[in-house]
Formats: C-alpha cells, structure tokens, sequence
DNA sequence: CCACGGATTGGCT
DNA sequence: GCCAATCCGTGGA
C-alpha cells in the first residue's frame, strides 16, 4: 500500500486488531456539499460478535446491527442515548461481524465546517478546538455523520481512509474500552500516546 | 405491549 | 463528580 492511497477493500478483511492498531495515524476523509472533511484517527476501539458481550452484535444479526455482518470496508452507524451518534468501520466477511468504533479523531481539513456542524458558528475557543473531535459522537457531529451514512461504503468516493505510515508499538497505548457494562477487562482499546483527540486517558 | 437502558455528552453542583 | 437529555432497539411478559 502506497503512502496516503485510499484504503481498499483488502486492508479490511484482514484481523480486526490489526487493523485497529493500524488505523492509528490514517486519514479520515468525508466529501460533504462540496467540502472535504479529514482528521487522523488517534483513537479506537475493537468490538468483535463473536466472543464480545459487548458488541451489539453479540446476540445475532438484528435491523439495527446488520451492516456489522456485512463485508468489510462498510460504515456502521448507530443511534444512542437518544441524541447521539456513533461509527465504526466493519472488517472481515460475511457472517463475522466485527467493528472497529471511532473515538478520536485530530481535526486535518475543513475545520470551519466541522466548527458549524458541532456549535453552528465558524471560530472556536482552544478548549472547542480539542472538543470538535474528542469523541466518538463528537466526531460524528462534526463530519455530519448520521442515520444516512450506515452502510456506506469505505472504498467510494464520499467517505473513505488514506493511508499512512504505520506507527511503532511505542506510540500506542492499549487500555480498556470505555462506556461498556460487559466484557470490561478486554484491552481492545487503541489510542495515540499524548495526543490531545484522544477522549480519555 | 411495555419497561429498561445505552460503545455519550454537556451542564451544574 | 453527578445527572438529565431524549430516542428507540431489545428482551421479557
């Protein structure tokens, strides 16, 4: 894979912690009304059906959770709380539903855009600049990712991943996952070590 | 059919 | 640190 290349198809059918650790550093890209939008994923985290109590797709495939059973390379979307939403890139095949959930991103292109989707005005205190992305609904807010965007595909040409150099061991951090009730020891964690993104230490 | 609670966030104490 | 906001998927009756 060539250096800032969109992501194809390949890279995510491959082990899902392995493709967690290495999208750390990659680009996110979203075109939205003519605009691009991309930030450095610098935090994520594993959620794998089969043998993870805590992934939604644990107890079988249902409408909301489908698109984790799907091929990977697939945008998984999900309303929570009542006003939020979270995504997940889904990897491996058919019928192996697992995802990798988006926590923190590090704001790169559009800046202004994502200003205006999270507080509805272009210019932004230090403290709302670190809060754009610093979380996994927070990103969604600011890339304008919803209902409509479950499903997408990762390899066309509105949302997609570029590239990067793999990063060395000494610059990931591997913890517990955060918000979770069930299967809290599991270290599927993965985040960038003092990078500011990140939503929680 | 109904009750519960969530892969979160932001505001208030 | 605590808790309300606010919808709807999910599971049990």
């Amino acid at each position: 894979m060539n250096h800032m290349s969109i992501l194809d198809s390949k890279f995510f059918e491959g082990d899902v912690h392995i493709i967690a650790e290495s999208l750390l550093g990659k680009i996110f890209v979203r075109k939205l009304n003519g605009n691009i939008l991309s930030g450095k994923i610098v935090e994520v985290e594993v959620y794998d059906g089969l043998t993870d109590e805590a992934s939604h797709a644990f107890n079988g495939k249902t409408k909301r959770n489908e698109v984790m059973f799907k091929q990977g390379g697939l945008l998984y979307v999900y309303f929570t709380y009542g006003m939020h939403f979270c995504a997940n890139v889904v990897t491996g095949n058919v019928d192996d539903p697992k995802a990798v959930l988006l926590r923190g991103i590090e704001p790169l292109k559009g800046i202004e855009l994502m200003s205006i989707n999270r507080y509805g005005k272009k210019s932004f205190t230090q403290k709302e600049f670190i809060n754009l992305t610093n979380g996994p609904a927070k990103l969604c807010k600011a890339f304008g990712i919803e209902r409509f965007e479950n499903g997408m595909d990762l390899t066309g040409e509105t949302i997609f991943i570029l590239d990067s150099p793999k990063l060395s061991k000494s610059e990931i951090i591997t913890s517990t996952r955060i918000g979770v009730n069930k299967s809290i020891n599991l270290p599927w964690r993965y985040y960038i070590k003092n990078n500011p993104f990140v939503s929680k230490k």
